[in-house]
DNA sequence: AATACCGGCGAGT
DNA sequence: TCATACTCGCCGGTATT
């Protein structure tokens, strides 16, 4: 039998409700946590924002000078992001979700799941104890609220998760799964986002149940050969992907620049960069194989160049020399006409540091 | 013909 | 007008073997 029984959590609106605790005196008005670029005094985005916000039109990643514009007869509350700061509480409470099964896996700074088979031996009155414990743990840790999804699957649960919040406790059965899913706009399917939407809307796909019985090779021909079956699969609710950790599979490392550019003259942000970089690969001692760097240009189209190196590197001057290399040549092919905006640095391919140059090159060695 | 690599794009938090 | 900082995954084209 494979039927699983698998939780997810998602703590609510994060950042804002982080602030809130830490600040007692915010709470009931609108919270708004924005990324300052620095280009100039309001320029930057909304990071997320709370429900008091939320109704009033601030959502996340809309300018921050249209917040501070849709907020101006509130008592907004305006906030930069606290990365560190959340990272600490999330690091807390994932602790303690953890706590409740070995089978755990975190998908964000605020969002996890549980396998929780084992423990509750395949019973869901028993599943929802457990994701009342946890709620209430995460209350008490750290005076947060979460939305608890449970289903027999990850995008089950997620999605049962969704359907209910804040602070929700929403079980999906097995023989419930139609219902639930069925009326729902394809809109609402993880994996569907706007561009999928508005494709699928063109071919008259509106629900997810329509999505679930259209013809598999159209949705080939239209989304791809592996994706578009893949979709028609999650809107029939099926999802194999276990709960497991994982490691990271890439860094990156991205900054918006005070004035455009039109060539390499970034070297303090690049050396700031790379710093970082390797100060993260090496602490989660590992190096990396390909060494890459992201261009956002003023009109917000996203470009990337990118090295598969011989060896595998960790350090600061080696992704330095490289990625400086890669931006001169990407600006001299470039026709001056589009600058940068933002400017990137990005590794992957990474290789535990212990282990490696192994076997792999044997035959050149012979 | 299979695999590797590259760069674009989309989604999600 | 405004438009962050990440991570992950898929796609198609081209290069390599």
């Amino acid at each position: 039998m494979n039927e699983r029984i698998i939780i997810a959590v998602d703590i609510d609106y994060f950042f804002a409700q982080c602030e809130e605790v830490r600040r007692p005196e915010i709470q009931g008005k609108p919270v708004v946590i924005c990324v300052y670029s620095g280009r100039t005094e309001l320029s930057g985005v909304v990071s997320t924002s709370n429900y008091v916000a939320r109704a009033l039109g601030v959502e996340s990643g809309i300018p921050i000078s249209a917040a501070k514009r849709r907020l101006s007869n509130t008592d907004a509350v305006f906030l930069s992001v606290d990365q560190e700061y959340y990272k600490l509480v999330s690091d807390r409470i994932m602790g303690a979700v953890h706590s409740f099964s070995e089978y755990f896996e975190q998908v964000s700074i605020d969002e996890a799941f549980l396998d929780v088979t084992n423990a509750t031996h395949r019973d869901y009155e028993s599943a929802i104890e457990i994701g009342r414990k946890i709620k209430d743990q995460i209350k008490d840790l750290e005076k947060l609220t979460c939305s608890v999804g449970i289903a027999r699957n990850k995008l089950l649960a997620k999605m049962a998760a969704d359907s209910q919040k804040p602070d929700g406790l929403s079980v999906l059965h097995p023989d419930e799964i139609s219902v639930f899913l069925d009326p729902l706009p394809i809109g609402k399917l993880p994996g569907v986002g706007p561009k999928t939407e508005k494709r699928m809307k063109e071919l008259g796909i509106e629900t997810i149940s329509t999505l679930a019985h259209f013809d598999p090779g159209i949705l080939a021909d239209e989304f791809g050969r592996n994706l578009g079956p893949q979709l028609a699969r999650l809107a029939q609710g099926l999802d194999d992907e276990p709960v497991r950790e994982r490691e990271p599979e890439q860094f990156s490392r991205i900054v918006t620049l005070k004035r455009d550019a039109t060539s390499f003259n970034f070297e303090n942000e690049l050396r700031s960069m790379t710093g970082d970089i390797s100060r993260r690969l090496r602490s989660s001692n590992s190096k990396c194989k390909v060494v890459g760097i992201i261009v956002i240009t003023t009109n917000l189209k996203t470009k990337h160049r990118a090295r598969t190196l011989d060896v595998s590197i960790d350090s600061e001057q080696e992704i330095f020399a490289v990625t400086s290399e890669l931006f001169k040549s990407y600006f001299e092919s470039e026709n001056s006409k589009t600058q940068a905006r933002r400017v990137g640095i990005r590794v992957s391919n990474l290789v535990s540091s212990e282990r490696q140059e192994s076997v792999s090159n044997l035959s050149e060695f012979f």
